[in-house]
DNA sequence: CTGGGCAATGTTTACGTAAACATCCGCTGG
DNA sequence: CCAGCGGATGTTTACGTAAACATTGCCCAG
């Protein structure tokens, strides 16, 4: 900096002002200073600016195994709404799901050049986690639901699932089988409630829940399963790899979708377009949530001390993709 | 630092010892310090840290839309294995791979907080890019070849796409097709190449090349016109979502896999052995490429000044994985 | 013509850390 | 018994920037 202040003629402050775009600096003096720096490839110094404005212009993301689709396109969008903001990112990533690997991301976290921090993870691990934050640095959470005790931002899990039992109602099913996620997620669990809701306010009896995984290949062993219950004419899958997995069971039992069996998933993942026959499947929009999450984590940012503990749940609503995989009841007992 | 340093009764001087694992302080008085750390929450600060280090410990990514699960896994590999070596990884999303914002991403980058950086990205995009890195900023480029001018780490493209054409000739079909990947994607030409080469090789004649877009729906377009070619009983298509594609068109045509036509895939992705019927495909080891890209930059970051220009091209070997979707030829013409 | 005001620019300083150098103290060998 | 040595700790300084305050010089009203 003081290099190009030199060449430029002018002084550090002068430098700093341009490169920070302040007002007050003549058209004149403005151009030479940019000349110079270009001259000599000048660069900010970002971890000085950091230390002098004590702020990082960094968010951090903690997530476990991108593996789910769901969650990449979260942090797509987070890091390129961030950027939108003058945010940079900084991935987190925690490999297993345990207890000990969580609070060791958060530990890493206090060392980690971060204003702020968005997770993306089931509250249930947090929970236990010995989250010792560093003071200032606030949270917001993705996938999850705990609206009291962090802010959080998430799909509307229950109005999908709501509204993926009520299609097939629609269509004159008289019930609906739910296969659904594991266990210990709050997503599944949440869809599963939905489901069991819908069905006994519209006054059907619930069929016994199908519990899978995620995989299609705990979708497909459910399949197996599902094509022996006569009275099964259309499932809910919680997501649409077990959709996939249960349709290719269905198909080698001899059940035609949607003839015998109607199927509805969960995500609108690209590929569900393009199943055998093409699925219908609630939409889930994961840019919006990251989105939301960016936008949150930087207006409690602004707010900062004021009135900290103003949590709350913001769900972003999803949508049917009526396809080829739900039809009328008319399966052959 | 000054507090702790204070409330232990030393000097910040071996504040800092102690927080960097410095041998040379007693075991008495790392324990005072260590205590007082802890009670007065402090943590070191990154900015100042990286301010007086001169490094950051912190390595960007180049990568536009996470949309492939390859990206995906390759950055999810670099980011675990750069967290091993205690880097952090700062996201440089590019929204859309046009040229403008390519020379964008790499503005940012001069300004950002990193040491290095890795580009996940096809090599033509940044051939033009206006690449002024930060002197010393050391690159490694993963998916793309230009070994010659960068470090490059990728799969070994041309010795999976030999592995899915030699796996179908063993099964004694006369030739194979190909569905290809998009024309301006080096990974697509690269295996259309060579399985161009390996059927020449083998003395067979290369059918017409098919040409698709990565995506399940060009797949399935390509799948109709295949169904029309009586010759047809191998298909080799670039990735496994066109296969996918390709799957439910046949199906449709009422061709059986594999009885008329077997189809190999590439990738590996996660569904494949879901697949109506499962897909025999090549698999890619995403980690071990991210892992490699990690060691690679470090190891350049440790030698950089003495000969720089040492570029090459480093190969990751596939893995043909054989599932249902292959087998002898029947197909009736 | 002059003084006040304001816009443009310069000077000083502090941010938190760690390297380099300085100091202290106890122990050992002659 | 003391010089000298080495391990443990303290002191000083600089890293690059931007906020706060200081200064300059010009313009215009009185």
């Amino acid at each position: 900096m003081a290099d190009v202040a030199r060449l430029a003629g002018v002084s550090s402050q002068t430098v700093s002002r341009v490169s920070n775009g302040f007002a007050g600096v003549t058209e004149d003096t403005r151009r030479q200073v940019l000349d110079a720096m270009r001259e000599l490839g000048y660069r900010p110094n970002s971890a000085a600016r950091a230390l002098r404005r004590g702020e990082f212009r960094t968010l951090g993301v903690i997530t476990f195994s991108l593996s789910t689709m769901g969650n990449i396109r979260t942090l797509e969008a987070i890091a390129t709404s961030a950027a939108q903001h003058g945010y940079a990112v900084t991935l987190l990533p925690v490999a297993v799901p345990t207890q000990d690997e969580v609070n060791g991301a958060f530990s890493r976290l206090g060392e980690l050049a971060v204003d702020a921090v968005i997770v993306i993870m089931e509250i249930h691990l947090l929970d236990a986690a010995t989250v010792s934050l560093p003071p200032g640095v606030q949270v917001v959470v993705a996938d999850s639901d705990a609206g009291d005790r962090y802010t959080v931002v998430d799909t509307d899990q229950a109005g999908g699932a709501r509204d993926a039992v009520r299609h097939l109602l629609d269509l004159g099913h008289e019930t609906v089988w739910h296969l659904a996620g594991p266990e210990d997620s709050f997503a599944a669990q949440r869809r599963a409630n939905a489901w069991r809701d819908t069905l006994t306010r519209a006054g059907r009896i619930p069929p016994p829940l199908v519990r899978g995984d995620w995989s299609a290949e705990s979708g497909y062993r459910a399949g197996l399963l599902l094509a022996d219950e006569p009275d099964c004419t259309a499932v809910f899958a919680a997501n649409d790899q077990m959709a996939l997995g249960l349709l290719r069971a269905l198909h080698e039992r001899g059940l035609r979708v949607p003839g015998d069996i109607s199927v509805v998933g969960f995500d609108d993942i690209p590929e569900s377009a393009s199943f055998l026959p093409p699925l219908t499947t609630i939409h889930q929009d994961f840019a919006e949530v990251g989105r939301l999450c960016v936008e949150g984590v930087l207006s409690k940012m602004r707010q900062d001390g004021e009135d900290e503990a103003e949590h709350g749940t913001t769900l972003v609503p999803t949508r049917v993709v009526v396809r080829e995989s739900t039809g009328v009841p008319g399966r052959e007992r």
